[in-house]
Parts: structure tokens; sequence; C-alpha cells
DNA sequence: CCTTGACTATATAGTAACTATATACTTTAG
DNA sequence: CTAAAGTATATAGTTACTATATAGTCAAGG
């Protein structure tokens, strides 16, 4: 910014050009990150033009995350050449948020897109559907697992989707054997899994569902599990069916949606034998 | 999340695997907006699995934005429309804020383009060159303007620039008329502008620079700003150019780059008149 | 059985970056 | 010349933690 030498600012009118509140500005200047180029004998602040440029750059910092006091640092040992490598850091970071915002933006779009398909759900209806191909990011096996390393192995795979960027707001889910299954051990999963539309390379990747499922839906608590499975068993003997490899279970409301875990429902699929 | 029912964790295992402080979970449980599913006599608490699910969507709620406060009260009306509603505009918000980072990205790019290119500068040059068309937005005319109207139509300017988006991360400069720098009066400028690397449709620009120019660069207080003028205009008359319609200034290194103000430095750009 | 170390709890104070409020002085417009 | 609008300082409040002090609890080893 240029200088038109004579004229100084007030605080308030500073503080209307920084679109500020002025309490901000005397804040700045208590912790001597910037001072007005003059204050007369009544303690009046007075701020030259030049010093909007100064502010708009402690905006920019501050817009990337930096703190006021690091900031402060940097203005302490200012130089084009650290100029040059604080923007180059800043660059980083910013690409970074930016990149994390991105996905939040595919997180925000999967849950309005599960939320919406749930409002259209019958919860009532067994349906006999064909999944398209899709893949999960599994957990290591946990079937039969002490609750130790149920707990281990779950605490494991939330670390390993928070690493590698796997959480795509999809549910995370559980996959249950057919022994396990019809012995009525329906929360023995021997895997976790979270579906992933867009997969990275580089992962163990089970490409899981294909094929024909029977699919219904639980509401309420885990406890009474088994009325619903016995529901879907129902079916699945009147057309003849026979209960394949694995079944899937995930939420698709829970605490985030319901109070009251009596209204949780949880979509259950059962694989079905091919050739049937 | 799913519930291998028996389990829960203490505060200290769930915080693990929330990956935050422990105390943070006693402060949510004390705001009443993330409590253990259980308390035992002692007052030790005991989160289960399926509070996870809880967790991560307070996580997601808090990176887009949201005030602790402002979750809370989504979280004690929840619902299916209500989720989706909530999605809905922070899918907005968030939008807005990655657009934001982009811009801060490019502002970055400028900055360190400039720096980069003053690093290789010699001040005491003085060079002819062909600038090429650029696009500048400009400030209403402030030639002879009082103060208070200078000050005036320097805020709206920067209001402008704000709402707009044309803070381009170039520096603002100043041009000055030619019969203003013939009578001396450097500061008297008719306008101030910014580059437009990436110019907006709808805007009254003026496409100014394109033509041949005598370029210079002045170090120290804009107080002595006329020697260096001095010095470009006898050049200008050594090799029998003539003075064309305007001169533009700018700060190449100010109080964000240097400490004093003997070592700011502003590029001069004179015009040349055609034909010469 | 007892001690030690690792956990748990509450209560309180500190932090960053403002923001608001109370009180008092100064400037300016009518 | 007064009233409104501005300036100042000092202090307390805000948010979302984070740290610290003090005390109770539990599990393992000697």
């Amino acid at each position: 910014m240029l200088n038109k030498n004579v004229k100084y600012f007030t605080t308030g009118e500073f503080a209307k050009i920084c679109k500020v509140n002025k309490q901000t500005l005397i804040y700045y200047d208590q912790i001597g990150l910037l001072s007005p180029v003059m204050k007369d004998s009544k303690d009046y602040r007075y701020y030259s033009l030049a010093q909007y440029d100064f502010f708009s750059v402690i905006e920019l910092l501050k817009a990337v995350g930096m703190s006021l006091k690091d900031i402060q640092q940097y203005m302490a040992e200012k130089s084009p050449e650290n100029f040059l490598d604080l923007m180059h850091q800043q660059k980083e970071i910013v690409a970074k948020k930016r990149r994390e915002l991105e996905m939040i933006e595919d997180i925000i779009d999967v849950k309005i897109d599960l939320t919406e398909e749930a409002l259209h759900l019958d919860f009532d209806s067994v349906t006999i559907e064909h999944l398209p191909e899709a893949t999960m990011y599994l957990s290591r096996n946990i079937e039969d697992s002490t609750e130790e390393q149920f707990v281990k192995a779950v605490s494991d795979f939330i670390d390993e989707l928070d690493l590698s960027q796997l959480d795509t707001g999809y549910p995370i889910g559980g996959i249950t054997r057919r022994e396990q299954v019809l012995a009525g051990n329906y929360d023995n999963y021997s895997y976790l899994y979270i579906e992933q539309p867009h997969p990275q390379e580089g992962h163990p990747y089970f490409k899981a569902i294909e094929g024909i499922f029977i699919v219904g839906y639980h509401v309420g608590t885990s406890t009474t599990l088994g009325e619903s499975y016995k529901r879907l068993f129902k079916v699945m003997s009147e057309k003849g069916y026979e209960l394949g490899q694995y079944v899937y279970e995930e939420y698709i409301y829970d605490a985030v949606i319901k109070n009251r875990e009596e209204e949780y429902v949880t979509k259950i699929m059962v694989e079905i034998k091919e050739g049937c």
C-alpha cells in the first residue's frame, strides 16, 4: 500500500478498513504484533495506510492457521528469504487443509445419500436383491476373539482408517460367518468392514459384496436381533434359498440420528448360496 | 459401529481410540455433549463402542467449524430429516471454506513469485522494458482529493476487493498522471490499482499496462522518492524518450518483509509516449 | 498382606484470541 | 456549551480445551 503521507487513521477508522473489532487492534497493540505508527499525548492511536498491508498479511497467516505468537516470531526476523520460506511452508499446510476439506465434502455427500436412501426404506420389508460388486476394507479376523482382543482389533482398525484416509463416511459394519449365524451368535463377527467407493491402491482389500442377498432390517437393540434373523430365514426357506458364506450387518440409524436405542435400525444382508 | 455387547471402554481407552485427551472426554461429559453409557459406584466412566460413531460425527461437525453448543443443539433434536438438513447446510459451508483455501493458495503462489523475482533484482538498475498487457482493477479517481476523500476511497477500494474477491496477492499500487509527476507531486495518485491475473467478468476493469516503460526502483521512504524519479528522467532524456500518460508505483519490499522504512523498495514504471 | 505404579476421579487454573463491559477522558457537531 | 460519539484503560467473560493438584481405586509383585 502506498502512502499519501499525511493522513493517519484512528483506531476506529482502521478497524473499519480491516473489518475487525476495535478491541482486536488494541489487543494486537498490547501483544506487540501490530502497533500504531504513532501515539499522541493523550495515548490516542494513529495507524498509517501502509499498516493495512501488514494487517492483511497477518490475516493471511491467521487464515492458514498460524498462531499470533508464531506470526509475531516471523515478524521479528523478517527478510525476503524468511518470507519465502514461510510462504513455502504455508503453501503445503494450506494444500493439506484443502484436501482435508475435500475429504469432508465427500463424506458429507455419502451421509446425505445414505440418509436419503434410508428415508425411503420400509423396515418391515424383506427383499431379494442383487448387490453389485463393492470394495470393502476389512479389519483383521476377530472371530472368537476375547473382549480384550476385540477391543484391540477395533482400535487398530480405526487407527488404520484414520492413517490411510479410509473413512469414507459409510458405516462400519460387521461380517458374520454362516456357522456363527446358524448357532445364533449374531455378534461373533469375523471382520469389521467399511465400504470404499473409490478404492486406493496398495491396501489388502477384500472385494466382498457381489451376488444375491436377502436384505432385511432390524429395529431395536441388538438383544432382539434374533427375531429379525428368524424373519429373514423364514423368507429364505420359503423361497428355497440356502444360506451362503457370510452375513453383513450395518447401522442405518444410530445414536447420531435417533435418541433412543429402541429406534436404532440395523440393515442385515444375508448372502445366498450360488446356484440357487 | 456395531456392539459386541459386553465390553466397555474406560475413559483412557476410549480417549485413545478417539485420539483425544482424556480430559476432553470428561469435558464433553460435563457439558452433556457425550456422556458415557454407564458410570459405576466409584464414578468411573464406561463408554460403548457404539459411542465412537457418535464421537466421530462430533469430530466431523467440529471440523466444518460448528461450535460444541450448536452440535449439542442438533443432538438434542436429532432425526433423519434434521440430519439431512444439517448435512446440506454443512456441505455449503465446507465448499465455501474450500474455495477460500484455494484463493489463499493462489495468493501464496503470487507472493512466492513476486518475492523470488525481487530477490534477483538490481535496485540500482534502470531498464527499458516492454510490459505485456495486464488487467488491473482500479479504484475510483482520487486525483486532488482531500485527505478525507482519499481515506474514503481507499477504504471503499479495499471493501470492493474483499467483496468481489479481487485480492490477488499482488501489491496495491498507485497510478500518477504525467502532469502531477512533472510538477513533482509524486503522491497525488489518480487511481489505486491491483493486478488481476485471472480477470472476472462484470467489473469495470481498466486494461492498463501494455507498452514500453522505463522501470526503476526506489529504496527508502517516500520522502526521498524525488531522487529516484530524477534518475529515471535522466535516462529517459538520454535515450530520447518522452514521458507518456501515466506512471505506476508499487511496493516490492514493505513492512511485511523489511523492518526499517529505509529498506522499503518501490518499483516505478514510467510509461513512454507512443512512437518514440 | 502390603506396597507400588498405573490408573481413576474432581476441582481449579491456565491458554489463545478475542469480545464485552465498566469507567473515565476527549473531541466534535449542533 | 452541552450532548453524542469517539478515545483510553482495566477487567471479566467466552470457547474448547489443557494442565495441575489432590485424592481415591485397582492389579501385580515381593
